[in-house]
DNA sequence: AATTTTCACAACCGCAGCTCT
DNA sequence: TAGAGCTGCGGTTGTGAAAAT
């Protein structure tokens, strides 16, 4: 016979998650690790099936993420992406770290379909709208001409378009594009089939620094990093405010000192010994986790009328950086 | 100021492929 | 090996906020 069913969805609740939910389900993944969802939810104490606590989690919580708006680096190397691969917004955010499949195909609806139209382009093919009316082709050749792109509008049946761009627009980026002409990044059927053939016309994992969210560990407990001992400059803002809700945006992140050794005792270790061959790799990839915005926008971790009950909401199982997490006095900032 | 429309995004749904019994 | 469940993915919907009327 088949396995368990993941979940029975008699008084499952839906919709949206409850700042208690969230926490519930960090300090559980947090304190757990990522283990088979379907358990999730019971062990956590949370009325919702497993899948619905995956899709939270990595859509919304997940520490590597990053929030807000793409950059118009990011936007064009979805825009390129799309073109070779399609649909497939998970290989496309695989591409973009800290970017989730639902956030970019999101974007990819509500702003890159419209900008594409705007421009003449076919969101769907890449290629010039064939009812593309003059204006709009003026307006493209516009657009591509402050980007340095040669206009390609007058053959509609050539390669599908590619949007090219100026790294420097974006202030977080970064490397000159890779020398890949648009033509070679155009998919072929074998890299429709064999997505590692496929050559990105933006390398990122070279503009990452080798940094990819294919890559990125699943966030362990024992991976779970004291923080650093902070400045003294950092701490003091950070925990003068009596109202937390500020206190991570006052923690100027971006100020990180990465140069903790984290293999020392800075290391919160649950006694977890299964993992110890990936300490290094663990230890080194974990950078850049949490950054401002990540942290910035995990107003629910922080923004809680935190009277004491509230904490009751998390047993006695939780790591000591789990309550670290949660008492928003007690701590500075580091590596999670 | 109230109502309507538009926008953005979180969350759900259903399917396909994989895994497990 | 069959069958059932699990996971991940992509499409779609629901909802709250912002903008427009």
């Amino acid at each position: 016979m088949g396995r368990q069913p993941c979940c029975d969805k008699v008084g499952l609740k839906k919709g949206p998650w409850t700042a208690e939910e969230d926490k519930k389900l960090i300090s559980f993944i947090l304190t757990n690790g990522q283990c088979c969802w379907r358990a999730v939810p019971k062990l956590a104490g949370l009325l919702r099936c497993g899948k619905s606590c995956r899709l939270r989690w990595t859509n919304y919580l997940r520490p590597d993420l990053k929030r807000g708006l793409l950059s118009e680096y990011e936007e064009k190397m979805v825009i390129d992406l799309h073109a070779q691969l399609g649909n497939r917004w998970s290989k496309i955010a695989s591409h973009l770290p800290g970017r989730t499949d639902n956030e970019i195909k999101n974007h990819w609806n509500t702003h890159i379909k419209k900008k594409l139209k705007k421009m003449g382009i076919d969101p769907a093919t890449h290629k010039p709208l064939p009812n593309a009316n003059e204006q709009n082709q003026n307006q493209t050749r516009q657009d591509q001409q402050l980007h340095h792109q040669p206009v390609e509008l007058e053959e509609p049946n050539q390669q599908p378009l590619q949007v090219d761009f100026d790294p420097k627009v974006d202030p977080n980026k970064e490397p000159e594009k890779p020398e890949t002409s648009l033509e070679s990044s155009t998919i072929t059927e074998e890299a429709k089939e064999e997505d590692q053939i496929i050559t990105p016309l933006f390398d990122t994992m070279e503009l990452m620094n080798g940094f990819c969210t294919d890559e990125v560990p699943i966030i362990e407990p024992h991976e779970i990093l004291m923080p650093c001992a902070p400045s003294s400059s950092s701490t003091t803002s950070s925990s003068s405010s009596s109202n937390s809700t500020n206190f991570l945006e006052d923690l100027q992140l971006p100020d990180f000192e990465w140069s903790c050794n984290y293999n020392d005792n800075n290391t919160i270790t649950n006694n977890n010994n299964n993992e110890d061959k990936d300490d290094d790799n663990n230890n080194n990839s974990s950078m850049a986790l949490w950054d401002d915005d990540i942290i910035g926008n995990r107003y629910w971790l922080i923004n809680e009328d935190d009277d004491s009950d509230e904490n009751q909401v998390f047993d006695a199982s939780l790591t000591q950086f789990s309550k670290m997490f949660m008492e928003s006095e007690s701590w500075g900032y580091g590596l999670f």
